[in-house]
Parts: structure tokens; sequence; C-alpha cells
DNA sequence: TTGTACGCGTTATCAG
DNA sequence: CTGATAACGCGTACAA
């Protein structure tokens, strides 16, 4: 309609600086017109680039998930690419599915969480060249490019302070740790804190748990069951912790006076609790931000890709009270 | 490497029945041996489907979409089809910039939040024969096919049993109602109830205000700097609602003996609030698993493509008590 | 500055 | 049951 040739229609979409004036209004508004969107798959057979990165999280029913790909997204976007979302309920073997399918869909890049999978995987992507990106999870030496915190250090710190308040009945509900290195190295941080004080967290007192409210809420009843019981009950994120405090109140008990809670992640949720949770402050946004200025870096084949780690803070509220008062 | 014709490798990958089961093992060996993954452009191109389709979501940052959504993928990866989602933060013109980029993609389906948008977009998707499923909305006479509820009737009902527990001063923090029809609706319930028994809901008593836990913080202590002050807030929805008590307790004031507050969606965190939430309860998931099924329905050309509308329920908990106990 | 012509990886048609 | 071959829509050398 324009009186074009296809590859001046082409020109005008992806270098319109290099078509003349009369030429390019002429394509635009017969694009116009007829409402054209150029074809993906043509596009991507073509050029074998397809500006787009896969993410594959566990759920989208957590909120940190949420709030980091929200900026990742809005990040990318910026530079004209496209983020397609995967979840893998936690499973390893559906996210690896999931990445296999991603790859097939020809994304050019990838934003994982943490870093446990199968070192096949991981062969599978740097054979194919496709960069990517681990996120949430950091570790000294870890050999992948990744934009994260030190879980283990985080959930030491706070078991440390929880141990300075006076704390010695200890109890823990965690993440389910299979496959989850962030959940694991929860764990180890807290039994860091513990062994270097003599105290010890055996298998009574601590509990693997789906991250879900209920769960977190059944768990406590369980720990609260125990003579003598916790003063403290430390929990591998924040939703957890609610399910804790809803427990507790069901129970009939006060927090803190009779038992204290700690969270992890920092949430909204944390804020509109009653007690208001003690937990550790982990900036998602602004991971989600490095993540994508890192994956962009890689796809350009820039020098300066060195893995971003981002401190985390210990946010007292009043969930956490020392023991005996 | 297996030996044959590209045509045979497709139809061992598309119609594994219709290739004799010797070769089908030779082509499948040769599958795993390079890790192999059909192109997806190439695919795209040449059948002209790709099994997507786009659901676009104002923000992945609330919960009420992160269910919907979670449960809509789970039914659609029942029948090898993939989502794709995008946000549009609450913008109609981002939502349009979405929706066409998801169509440059090829997606073969749309789900999308609510019925109020451009009518030229719903021109350009009927023009390209791409069925769609709008969500969360639901009216009588509605044009397009729907799965939803009837967010007037239900705001209608929640105001109606505010006013039988004796309440007149009565104030919302309503949504953005600028292209959100769920929130318009939600508002015009409350005012049909109102209206019914002689009062209004007059510019001081209601604030429009984004969907953020802060945001109905402020809301609230602008709406409780009045004198006399509302008995009692109707807000748009829980996360509102939270901000809403977090306020009233900063005031040093009470809920609900003081202030009664009422929310709409019944989150998780109705459950976890103190006191715990009046909400209406919204069958999310549901929503999202019939959703899939009417867009499975409508892409297969099956006669029974009548929309769906769910019931929802006024569920009553400690932050609605009635007026001067 | 613009047009011609080829190839990207897959599916569909048709013939064997 | 299998192979040959022509699309599909686009990007890109290369030629004009």
């Amino acid at each position: 309609m324009a009186g074009v040739s296809t590859a001046t229609v082409s020109r005008v979409l992806n270098e319109p600086e290099r078509v003349s004036a009369k030429t390019r209004s002429r394509v635009e508004a017969a694009v116009a017109h007829f409402d054209y969107t150029p074809h993906f798959g043509g596009r991507a057979l073509a050029s074998n680039r397809t500006n787009t990165v896969g993410a594959v999280i566990p759920t989208m029913e957590n909120a940190i998930f949420a709030r980091g790909l929200q900026a990742l997204q809005e990040a990318l976007a910026e530079t004209g690419v496209t983020l397609v979302v995967a979840t893998s309920n936690y499973d390893p073997e559906r996210e690896a599915q999931q990445i296999r399918a991603l790859l097939g869909r020809g994304v050019d890049g990838f934003v994982l969480i943490g870093e446990a999978r199968d070192p096949a995987l991981y062969e599978t992507l740097e054979r194919r060249g496709v960069p990517f990106v681990l996120v949430w999870s950091w570790r000294p030496d870890c050999p992948w490019p990744c934009v994260g915190f030190d879980n283990r250090a985080a959930a030491r710190a706070m078991a440390q302070r929880v141990l300075d308040l006076g704390h010695r009945r200890v109890a823990m509900i965690a993440g389910i740790t299979r496959g989850n290195d962030r959940a694991t190295a929860r764990v180890k941080g807290v039994r860091d804190a513990l062994t270097a004080r003599g105290l010890g967290l055996d298998e009574s007192n601590l509990i693997e748990t789906p991250y879900q409210l209920e769960a977190g809420a059944d768990a406590a009843r369980r720990l609260l069951s125990a003579t003598p019981r916790p003063t403290v009950i430390v929990c591998g994120n924040d939703v957890l912790a609610a399910g804790a405090l809803m427990a507790i109140r069901s129970l009939g008990l006060n927090a803190p006076d009779d038992v204290s809670v700690t969270g992890f992640d920092d949430i909204d949720l944390a804020l509109i609790l009653d007690p208001p949770l003690t937990t550790v402050h982990v900036p998602h946004r602004r991971m989600g931000d490095a993540a994508a200025r890192l994956l962009l870096r890689l796809r350009a084949q820039e020098d300066d890709t060195a893995s971003v780690v981002f401190e985390t803070g210990l946010v007292e509220r009043g969930s956490l009270a020392s023991v005996g008062t």
C-alpha cells in the first residue's frame, strides 16, 4: 500500500533513520492504517534474536517475587526487552522443564532464582550461549553471575540477636530446603549462631514446611506443644511468621510476652502484623533492577559483568523481645 | 543423524502415533542426544499457531491477580498451552501497548482484566480472530465472554449490611476508578445502598487512591480528621483496608469500637489482621480456572461459550461492628 | 535511498 | 509409513 518493498518496511521498523523522511511517513501511515504488527516468529527466525528474557520463579503467590519481577520488568522494558515469566512451584524438575520450554521459545536471557539446580542445566545454558543471572542468592565464590545477598549471614545475624536477648530455647520454622538453597542457607545461618554458643537445633525444634500461612500456623502449634515450650520461633520468611503469630493468638498466648517471633524478607505484611514483625530487610526491588542491568550487560558482551551483592538489615519491631520480660 | 527427513522429525514431535515405533525411537534418541528443542519461531511461522495465551493484568503485586494467574496457568498447562503475562500498572494506554505487543508475538488467546477499554482494541482483537476472555468483572448483558462476578452487587450488599448495623456516617476509600470498571462498580454499589436509604457519599467522604497499603493509611487519616468522624470506612479492597487499620491504630483509635472497617477480596491478609477483616469473599482461584476453560472452548470453536458468573459472599469477621456498641 | 533475492526452522501437502 | 518440497514473514547482504 505504501508502494515500497518489504525490505523498506523492515527498515522503517528497525532502523528508521536509514529511510528518507518521505517514504518513512508513507510506510508509517500504512502501518497505522492496517494496525500492522510485525510477526514475532518471522522476526525470530530471520534474526535469531527475540529480545525476550525469561524468568523462572517458584510462585507468583509470594510477594517478594512479585516485587522483584515488577522491578525487573520495568528495567528491561526501558531497553525494549520483553519479560516472560514461568513458575516452578518450588519443584526442581518442573523448573528444568520450564527452562527448556523457554529455550525453545528462543529467549535470549534468563533470570533464575537461587543456585541449586542440575549441573546439566547449566551446561545446556552455556552450550547454547544464553546468558543468565541468578538472583536472591549469593555466596562467596559463586561461579555464576548472581545478584543477591548472603542468606546464611543474614539468618546468622538474626539468630545472634535473638541469643543476645537471652533466648535459649530456640525453635525454627523453615521453608522446604530440598532444591532451595535460600531456605537451606537460612537454616545453616541459624545453626551457625546456635553452635557458636554451644546450643543446637535438634529435630524437635526445627520444622520444614511450605511457605504458606496455614502451614506456618500448624508448625507453630506443634512447636508450642512441647514442654518447656520455646521462647522464640525463628521463621524462614514473613509468611511463616504471620502464620506463627496467628497460631500464638489462637492458643491464647501473647507475642512477644509468651513467645517471640522473627521473620525474613520484610514484606508489607511485616508492618501490618500485630505485633509488627522483627525481620530481615531484603531489597527485593533493587535486586530486580540490578538483575536486569547485569543481564543486559551480559547480553551486550560487556566487560563489567561482576556479581552484585546486597546488604540486608535487621529490622527490629515488636515481635521479638528479650526473654523473661 | 537419525537418517530421516525433517518431515519425519516433525511428525515424531507432533503426532508420534503416525510414525513407526522403530523410526520414532531413532529420532527420539537423536533428540535426546543433541538435547534438541524445536524452534518456536519456525513453528509459529509455519503453523500460524503458538499454543500461547497472553494475560495482561494491572500488577503482580496484588495477591488476587497472582492467585488467579497461578490457577489459570495450571489449567492451561494441562492442555499444553503456555501463559505469558504482561502488566499494565493500571494504565489503559499501557494495557493497549501490551496487548499489541502480545499480538505481535502471536498469542492465540487473551485473558484480560475487566471490561473498560478502547473499543478500537476490541475491534483489533475481533478482526484478527483472536479469542479473549474478560475476567474479574461481570454485568448483565456484557457483550463479550467473561468470567467474573457482579462487583456492584457485591459492594451494594456489603454497604447494606453496614447500614443494617446502624452506621450512618459512612466513608469510602476506593481504588482509582479511571479505566477500572471494578473500582467504579464498587463505588456505584456502595452509592446504591446509601441512596436507597436517603444517604449520600459526598466528596469529603470518598477518596480514590492507588491500591497500596500506605495510600490506604493516608486516606484513612484524612477521612478520620473530619468532625464528626465517620463510624465506618468501606474500602475498595483488602489492602486499602489493611492500611486503614494501620492508620486507626496509629491515631490511638480502636477498630471496631471507634471505627469499623470493611474490605473486598478476602485475601490471606484479611485473616491475619487484628481485628480480622470483614470482607467480600471472591473465588479468585476458581475464576482463573474457569477463565482457562472458557478460553480453551473459544479456541476450539466449541458451542458452549457462555459467560460464567460467580457468587460472592460476605465474610463477617471482627472489623465491622454495629454502631455505638 | 531503495529493491531483489535468499535463508532462517518448521509444518502441511502430496506423492511414493 | 516416509520423503520431497513449498510455503510462512522477516532481516539482510548485495545490487541498483
